[in-house]
DNA sequence: ATGCCCGTGAAGTATTGCTTCACGCTCACA
DNA sequence: TGTGAGCGTGAAGCAATACTTCACGGGCAT
């Protein structure tokens, strides 16, 4: 294969139509261009360049070779220029993974600002259940995925990176005439009679509230198994029961229930931002983390 | 500047989706791929490669720049069939300057079974003087002359090579009823009672006929000066004088003289094949150099 | 569990691309 | 007619680097 940077010094030398001029012009010294240009006309198994007392002319292969080397220089410059783009946020893809309460929770507020500060990026979302986003992440279908996990059970997966990115407490939700409605605030010990709504299918929030009312000294009865935080905030609200559930899922609530704090004492679910470890991350996979950061932090700030 | 080969490494690995097989196809092994495709994309800043369990899958930056690479691929690749083209005598232009009397005597073979052999060469041939030709020949304009001399003043132009061709012997010129006219040879001495047609300008053949003369032991008498070999036959044929020419001149000779063979007392000219000593030569070159070498040495055994 | 395939890393080696320094040549100008 | 500037070239040496070998780790299939 014909080497591209004598091809291109051959270009530079036909151009100025001298050694030396092209040498200067590439930062070389003018015995390096003959050089390399000797070595190429060997390549090449034809002269090049007709030597003449000021400077050289190409011969009719050096003229062609030119041509072609102006050709591939083209396409260098449009490749590197391409990854300029890429690297300067104005092109490119990110793809980020969620799962549905943050998505609709956290998302909104990522999405447009995404769109106002990047509007020449594409972004992919995807929402769906925690392992498939961990695998998702470790087949680079999405940069970035955002997790969940809760203190007894910490997500930890090989080569995958972790970022807190916020606390999510979790809080208790109400029918608008319970007897705590108007309250803000409330600990597990005055729950000890109620009944409770909790997701089906094994679903963490459920773990939270059996931990919970062991430390408080009691056992929840369970009155129904919702399948989101939508029904179980429907069953709520007619009185079925109470639920616990993290503040970002119910951040915009039926409006016949209420939602109480509870104490720290009632773990919190942690929101984390998830990227494989590779040394290199592609641009707007960086901007996106930033971006998440950011959006992460007001959000603690001022729910 | 990118690296092109690292660029192609790419391309091949995107294409067979494994960095093993791509060095197999090329000839590396499988660690050198890695370090190269890892230092490309340092050099683009950002990942190229999707690592997996099987095989590796490009990023946006990788598939970009993959794309980016089989265009120059591609282009090399005409790079070098366009050399091969001149190599193979399939494409190319042999730029030939020759002398007027070789001119109108040799040039017709040389260009006929030059047209037959190398259909696809083009020819230029440029006819003019002794040192315009050595000046075409060094600034590269024409890639072989051919030139001429006599052995007492051998041509020697430095950093030009030369390959003898054939000898061109002097003959004689007489009008067809000279005394001479039925016999087909002569010498010198026999001529010295005659007027002689000469070329103006101080042309060589003005030498010739001093110095054979000379050697004969008379002076000649100059009844006049013609401008070229026709004219001088038109003045021998008329009964003005005899004259003396390269038998190339007056290899189609006017009908009303006639052509005798001298002595080798007499001085040949010297045809020779002229070109620049460059270690490379344009194939092209080459080509006409040996045809015509074949052709002189045809011409010299049946004239 | 075992072997195979794939990518990766460290170390060593050979190539090679470039610089420095010196030379020869040609042209222009004194 | 020198004489210096500009240009290309060559030998020698140095430093970068592209490759190989050898060894390892992880996932997938038998």
């Amino acid at each position: 294969m014909l080497d591209v940077r004598r091809l291109a010094l051959l270009a530079a030398v036909v151009d100025t139509g001298s050694m030396t001029a092209a040498a200067e012009q590439l930062g070389y010294t003018a015995s390096a261009v003959s050089q390399q240009l000797r070595r190429l006309e060997v390549e090449a198994g034809q002269p090049l360049l007709h030597r003449q007392a000021r400077g050289v002319r190409p011969t009719e292969a050096g003229a062609l070779l030119a041509g072609h080397a102006r050709h591939i220089l083209r396409r260098l410059n449009a490749a590197e220029a391409d990854l300029a783009e890429l690297a300067g946020l104005r092109r490119g893809t990110i793809a980020l993974g969620v799962f549905p309460t943050v998505a609709s929770a956290l998302l909104p507020q990522v999405v447009s600002r995404f769109r106002r500060q990047y509007p020449d990026l594409r972004l992919d979302v995807r929402s769906t259940r925690f392992d498939e986003l961990v695998e998702l992440l470790e087949n680079g279908t999405v940069g970035i995925a955002l997790l969940w996990d809760y203190a007894w059970n910490r997500v930890d997966v090989p080569d995958i990176s972790l970022t807190p990115l916020l606390d999510d407490p979790t809080v208790l939700v109400v029918a608008a005439d319970h007897r705590l409605a108007r309250k803000r605030f409330t600990t597990m010990s005055e729950l000890a009679g109620e009944e409770w709504i909790v997701r089906a299918h094994d679903h963490p929030v459920a773990e939270v509230l059996e931990r919970s009312c062991r430390a408080a000294g009691f056992t929840p009865k369970i009155a129904f198994q919702a399948n989101d935080y939508q029904e179980a905030q429907a069953m709520v609200s007619v009185g079925l029961g109470v639920a616990l559930a993290p503040r970002t899922a119910v951040r915009n609530p039926n409006p016949d229930v209420r939602v109480l704090a509870l104490g720290t004492d009632v773990p919190a679910r942690r929101i984390l931002l998830a990227h494989r470890q590779d040394r290199l991350r592609a641009p707007a996979e960086l901007a996106m983390h930033q971006l998440l950061v950011d959006v992460a932090r007001e959000y603690q700030t001022k729910p």
